[in-house]
DNA sequence: TTGAAAGCGTTACCAC
DNA sequence: GTGGTAACGCTTTCAA
């Protein structure tokens, strides 16, 4: 009973023409103003709400858009990639939708489905932790919707996307921190069923293997959430083993600023008795004393580089895209001493 | 030529009806494949792309949407506004379409008219600095498209709007330095023809007013920037003075972490020498050190609310919805010293 | 000042 | 398997 009143409707009801009432409801000129009146009056009291896919389509306005899909609007990262999708979006007209999926894989998959029904020409989705492969894809390819996957891919995955060299960013951050004399290497990761932590947990064991030492699993942990405490946390227990790590490299900024925030309060010098690498270059690494060592993510132009390929598979569905951004080390002071 | 091939097109072209083109390009099952192929081959070649508005109006089909402009997605405040924006809007079926004004006048105005047009249900904008009520609001009004301003309103402005109390909040901040002992208190702000910018300022002087402390214009800053940067150099300047202050009140948390950045390299003091705070309560006040002082601001209990605002005006125009947050002070460690 | 009718591009329902 | 026709809800001639 509610969003059901048409334009119709109100004219039957006032004995008058339909053109009459969208005359009154669009304030034309050539109208009664009794008319219009009592138009106006009738459509408040219907709820009368214009149907705008019929204004549209009889207007002859075409939209184009795209549906963006993310773990978290307010993490940094991701509002970056955003930030580079909306520029390109609006560079080429195209109206940009945007989802969170709270990295719930239910979210995800009735975001796509909400999107696709509307109708949007492509998807540009950051898959979350949980985030199956089957789930998604198999929805988008039977709508033939075009899309880009962001940040992370699954397994055995041959779609287009835009990726950041996760493997290569953790090999060199250890590396790094091998070259600058420590052995005793701690991992504070994600889990290891998304790609992005398994990718960085990888790339840590290459720079080990690589250098000769050997893996270690009383100092690598895997954790549920990538936040601040869970850093704190790992870090108290690490240092507390009987063979406590000489530098840690975690899986995140955040996760790191954890690690700083546990060793400012406990008075463990940085970098000299405990050297920290990040991961993502967020605005925290350089504001955060020390001064955070980090692997550089381009958020923005992951974000351009996204739409762009969804652009490009739009006209051409056959050629795939796929871009995997390299690794670039951002050193500042905690993981080398101010010479 | 490019965008405008339609159904009945490709039903001429092969000599068929559009029934049949509409089956073959839908994958239903009562069509001869020959006929199919014939039929996607040529919708290829005339690059066909489905009118979407059409589908939706024949499908009965409805959507739902507002319209978000924001100055700076990828800055912290925002990115949370729009957050809560978005769980409010997904709980209600309503599709958020974002734009990005990156504080242009002009930027805002394309977008209100691209979403008015689009047919948004709503607009929930955040006027950036720049922006003019009359270019914004005029619009609106006449495309009688229900709105909510966010965060910054205008002179005189009588519609519905969720602000946060910057007034209540500077000269709760300021008022908090002088109860810690301090008199000579600088602010760093940001361009006093910003609500924002000048109801901070106007509530750092009124504190000032309070505690009889008579304002002077050398220790205090406008700035056209809010980052770090000019969080820094400000200090430099008002360091250097003569007269130099005992503490700092700064427009944003960004310019606070100039502030203490700049204490830092220098080997001031905070808050023994210079006591500062900061506003909005932003992820990296409880990230640098010393840990900020700083006025909380909730994005995402502002994002919900200006959805709900935007819901109930959407059904009675009448009625105005008003709300202004209350502003809390957070008292860490960069105002106070640890006992 | 008003109304009838055509049409926007698509799909659904029937016949054939 | 295929095609004709109506319909989705609205705006826009054109004529009255």
């Amino acid at each position: 009973m509610s969003d059901k009143a048409r334009l119709i409707d109100i004219a039957r009801a006032l004995n008058i023409s339909t053109t009459t009432v969208s005359r009154a409801l669009n304030n034309k000129s050539d109208i009664n103003a009794k008319t219009k009146e009592a138009v106006l009056h009738l459509a408040k009291q219907l709820d009368y709400q214009p149907n705008k896919l019929a204004i549209s389509l009889r207007k002859k306005m075409s939209f184009k858009s795209i549906g963006v899909i993310l773990p978290n609007v307010g993490h940094y990262f991701f509002s970056t990639v955003l930030k580079g999708i909306m520029r390109n979006a609006h560079l080429n007209n195209h109206l940009v939708i945007v989802g969170e999926s709270a990295e719930s894989n239910s979210q995800e998959q009735k975001l796509v489905e909400e999107f696709v029904n509307y109708g949007v020409n492509g998807i540009l989705i950051a898959p979350g932790r949980e985030s199956k492969n089957e789930d998604i894809t198999a929805l988008l390819e039977s709508k033939r919707t075009p899309y880009v996957l962001m940040d992370r891919i699954f397994p055995n995955y041959t779609g287009n996307y835009v990726l950041s060299d996760d493997f290569k960013g953790a090999e060199i951050a250890t590396t790094h921190l091998i070259e600058n004399g420590k052995r005793r290497i701690a991992h504070i990761g994600s889990l290891h069923n998304c790609s992005v932590g398994y990718q960085r947990f990888s790339g840590y064991l290459s720079a080990l293997d690589n250098n000769g030492i050997s893996k270690d699993d009383s100092i690598i942990r895997e954790c549920l959430t990538t936040k601040m405490e869970e850093g704190y946390k790992a870090t108290q227990e690490l240092l507390a083993l009987e063979n406590p790590p000489d530098a840690i490299f975690t899986v995140t900024d955040d996760v790191a600023a954890g690690v700083l925030d546990y060793c400012h309060r406990h008075q463990i010098e940085v970098p000299k008795q405990l050297a920290v690498v990040g991961y993502s270059n967020s605005e925290l690494s350089s504001i955060i004393k020390p001064k955070l060592t980090t692997i550089e993510q381009k958020g923005e132009r992951m974000g351009e580089l996204a739409f762009d390929f969804f652009f490009a598979s739009y006209k051409d569905k056959e050629t795939i895209h796929q871009k995997t951004f390299e690794s670039k080390l951002i050193v500042r002071e905690s993981s080398v001493s101010i010479k």
